[in-house]
DNA sequence: ATGACGATTTACT
DNA sequence: GTAAATCGTCATA
């Protein structure tokens, strides 16, 4: 018996009203062996495409790299970045439309227990609070073992990872505010496409350069 | 072939 | 608050 999750039709809109749908959502890993990673969506980003200066696939850039953002809606785009973090979005709207949203925060739901096996092998140092876990793009890939090994799978049909359709928080308890860390993009870096839930512990912490604060913007 | 740069995280002063 | 880590990718040659 399949398991319930969020559909193609969920998925073929515009990113930024995408972004803001994904929120409550829950992102479901099942890994190699079998076991089962979960977690609520509670932060997102939109990428809208070729005219966005903060987005992989800006002025047309089409590579190797980005390819899986110009995949139909309800692919998954994992880039890797850094030399060392993977982050993970759920592209959005048509085949050929490369635009996406990126995952930046989840709370941890399900197989905590792994995830902070796999949060821990890092540091070392002091065990890791709950709420560390998975605020942040890298530190969720890191907690649920998503790597490109996931880049361009279909999660409307891929038993490795899907959505689950969750429950939506309320449209007044959504945020959206500049996204983080793409100082680089001049005036797109401004645009509030950015999204989270309002003063859910688990949204990542959120530093940009050029930036201290964050401007939040209730919808 | 080469060099600059990240849709970040962590540690440290 | 600032800086280091670390390497695939892409633009330029």
């Amino acid at each position: 018996m399949e398991r319930r999750r969020l559909t193609r039709r969920f998925y073929r809109r515009d990113a930024l009203r995408l972004a803001s749908a994904l929120l409550g959502r829950i992102l479901v890993r099942i890994t190699e062996d079998g076991e089962e990673l979960a977690g609520r969506i509670v932060e997102t980003e939109a990428y809208l495409g070729p005219l966005d200066r903060a987005a992989h696939t800006f002025g047309g850039r089409r590579s190797e790299r980005n390819a899986s953002m110009f995949l139909d809606g309800g692919h998954a785009y994992v880039y890797f970045t850094y030399g060392m973090h993977h982050c993970v979005n759920v592209v959005a709207d048509r085949a050929e439309t490369p635009t996406a949203c990126l995952i930046r925060a989840l709370e941890p739901l399900r197989g905590l227990r792994r995830m902070r096996r796999n949060r821990s092998a890092r540091p070392l140092s002091r065990p890791l609070p709950e709420r560390d876990l998975c605020s942040g793009p890298a530190r969720l890939c890191q907690a649920l073992e998503i790597d490109r090994r996931l880049d361009g799978l279909d999660l409307t049909r891929d038993p490795r990872l899907f959505l689950e359709p969750g429950r939506p928080p309320p449209r007044h308890r959504i945020v959206a505010a500049p996204r983080v860390g793409v100082a680089y993009a001049g005036e797109w870096a401004l645009a509030p496409y950015r999204f989270y839930v309002e003063a859910s512990p688990h949204v990542s912490v959120g530093r940009s350069p050029g930036r201290k604060q964050t401007r939040a913007i209730r919808r």
